[in-house]
Formats: structure tokens, sequence, C-alpha cells
DNA sequence: TCTCAAGTTTGCACTCAGTGCAAAGTTGCA
DNA sequence: TGCAACTTTGCACTGAGTGCAAACTTGAGA
């Protein structure tokens, strides 16, 4: 009833499972190559049983993707928060370039080089980005009211998560997942260009 | 050898085959809602065998969401037949509002309006818009050579599939598919619009 | 026209994904 | 402590997805 509050042992037991199947899932990727394990492997390496890792995910590609919608959880948390009168695009870039130094991106970028070219697992990744961004929209809703076109919230809202999967993208093909500090700032660099372009409209100056 | 020169024989069996198979899993989707039947339901109405259905999809999902492929895959091979000095966006533009009278919509509007809020199938049709953006990629290298940075044409090849996507999506929303020529109008009106907004960086104007 | 190589469909058998259900185990609360 | 609510597990079952080899179709040359 009350998760924020609470974390009561029922609460941590179950977050303790979940995390435990996603490890394992990454793990035996790593180890094995994608598609070389059963969802029997999974259970048996997290500890549980078959018919509890399908409580928690309903397949082995999705229990892939969850590190990519943690992350984008934790976005729009942080959206949430920001001040109202804020630009959009201010938001946007301010919340991504402090994400962009959180353990949060860790799995994620391990999750998205594991299941580079798998496209099963790639799918659940781009659910992810467009829950997200229907999310985004319900959020700019909330604090703009209906002041906003539904086409302008709508393809902004997709533009943003465009630009942050782009830069996300072109960082990974550069450094392949390295996160030193000097990456992580390249990461960075990428996030404003994109958003640069993005506010300009794209003009070739 | 050469598909586009001599449509053999082969060659149209098999596109009607295909189509045949994509026609019976609408059909059943429609009829009895998606997830009502099975792989070899749709074999039998498309008049072949379970294991043909699975030469050609990797499941029913991937055969709903054909249409969204055929769609995105049209529209790029128009971009390829654009100018070389047209700026981008324009071309875009132009694009999808000759494509928004194309035949091609319909099935494309069918299959989202059948497989709205079903995740399996969403999964395929974003991985379509997202192929699509990584072959604007490539074609935008083939036409501009190697003179634009990749977080230049990353972000925008994204940002113009999510502005098309948007314009889609709020579309659908607002006219549940009507393929009437005012219901076209609109969505050329919301694909002029979203463009308008990305040209000018989402300015709230 | 006949023939053969290459391409396509089909049936079969098999593994494993995914799910409903009920029994057993765990936690929260009075 | 004891009960109600929640979670895990085992079991059984349907159907997805695939490798393989046999049957069938098509294209092209003799």
């Amino acid at each position: 009833m009350t998760p924020l509050e609470s974390p009561s042992r029922r609460e941590l037991n179950k977050a303790a499972t979940r995390e435990s199947i996603v490890e394992a899932t990454v793990q035996l990727a790593r180890e094995r190559g994608l598609g070389e394990f059963t969802v029997e492997d999974i259970a048996d390496a997290a500890g549980v049983s078959r018919r509890t890792f399908f409580n928690y995910f309903s397949s082995a590609d999705e229990a892939l993707a969850a590190p990519t919608f943690g992350f984008l959880d934790a976005a729009l948390e942080r959206f949430r928060d920001r001040p109202r009168g804020e630009p959009l695009l201010e938001s946007a870039i301010q919340i991504l370039l402090a994400l962009a130094d959180n353990k949060l991106i860790e799995p994620m970028a391990q999750s998205f080089l594991v299941s580079h070219g798998h496209d099963p697992v790639t799918r659940f990744q781009l659910q992810a980005f467009d829950e997200c961004s229907d999310k985004i929209v319900a959020a700019i809703r909330e604090r703009e009211g209906d002041t906003l076109d539904a086409i302008y919230v709508h393809s902004l809202a997709g533009c943003v998560m465009s630009c942050g999967k782009a830069a996300l993208e072109v960082w990974l093909a550069e450094r392949g997942g390295d996160l030193s500090p000097s990456s992580l700032s390249r990461l960075r660099e990428l996030l404003v260009t994109s958003f640069e372009h993005l506010k300009s409209g794209f003009k070739t100056s």
C-alpha cells in the first residue's frame, strides 16, 4: 500500500529476488551468449523456481531489458521533481546530464552491449523508451495543464527520447560501454550536442 | 538475383503467400481478438502449413506488424529518390505527405488499431520504426558523405521518426483509422505541424 | 520437350516457453 | 499466538519455434 513509506520485508524480498533474476540473466548472457540458455538455467542460477521466474518476467528477453526500464523510470521520477516553470528541454538535459553519472547507467550499458543486434531484447528496450515517452506526455500534461496541443507534446516527448537514445547509441558505439570519467564526460558532451541540435531545429550551421 | 527486373513466378508466389498470411492474421485478430488464436489457425486460414508460416514469420506478432514494416520500407525507398540538394527535413515531410494518401497506410492503420495496447505487437512496430531510423542514417551518409557528425545524423533521423510516429498516433487517437479524405487531410495537417515544431526547435511561440 | 539443379513447402519430432491451479511456505498485524 | 494476505513452488498442459529430410515446384539449358 505504501511502498515509498515502508519498504517492508516483503517488498525488500521481492526486490532482491527480482534483482537476482536480472543479474543471473545478464551473467548467463555474458558467459554463454544470447539464446544459449533456458529460463530454467536462469532460475537455477538465481536460486528460484522456474515458475517464480515467470512471476517476475514474461521472458528471458524482458529480464535482460530490465535495466533499461529501471534507468528510464529513474529519469522520469526526476522529471516530476523539476521546477514547474523550467523549459521542458532544459529539464530533460539537466536530468540526463545528472544520470550520466549515476550508478544506473552501468547495468543499462551492460544490457545494451550484451544484447546488441539481438532483436528480441532490442524490442523490449525500444518498448522501455516508448513507454517513457508516453509517461513524459502524461507528466507534461500534469505540469502544464491542457494548454499545449497533443501533437506538440507527443512530438516533443518523442524527440527528447530520440536524442537521448541517439547519444547513448553513439556513445556505446564509440566507447563500448567504458565507464571511466573521461568516457562519461564524452557521453555528457554527446547529450549536450544532441539537444543543441534539437533546440536549433537541426539547422546545418 | 534481379528481383526488380524480373518478378519471376517464384517471387510472385512468395509474395502472394506472404500476403495471404498477413491477411489471415489481421483477419483473425479482428474476428477473435489478439491472442485468441494459434499459429495453426493462421496457417489454416492462409492455406499453408504451420511450418510454412514459420518460414515467413517468427511469430504471429511479427506477421501482425508486417504492414508497418512495409509502409516504412516504402517511405525509405522514396527517400533514396529525393534530389541530393534538398534539405533533409524537407525530403521527410514531402515523402510523408505523399504517403498519407497512399494505399499502404490502410493496412498499417488496421494493424495499429487491432493491436493497440497489445505489447508484443507494439514491440515489433517499434522495431520497424527503429530499423527505419537506422536506414535513414545510412541513406543520409550515402547522400551527404561523411560531412556530418554521427550524433547529428542519429538525432535527426530519430526525431524525424518520432515526429512521424507522433502524428500517426495522435491521428489514430482522434480519428480511429478513418480513411476518408477529410480525415487524411487532418493527418497531413498533423504531420506538417509536427515538423514545424521540429524545425523551430519546439519553441513555445 | 526433357532433365536437372536450385528453391519452396510440408510433415514429423523434439525442446522449451508460458500459464492455470492448488498446495506449501512466509510475512504483517491484531 | 493466530489468522489473513501474500509469495513461492510443483505439476500438468497447450502451443511456439526449429532442425531435418522427403516431396514438390520452377527456371534454364540441352
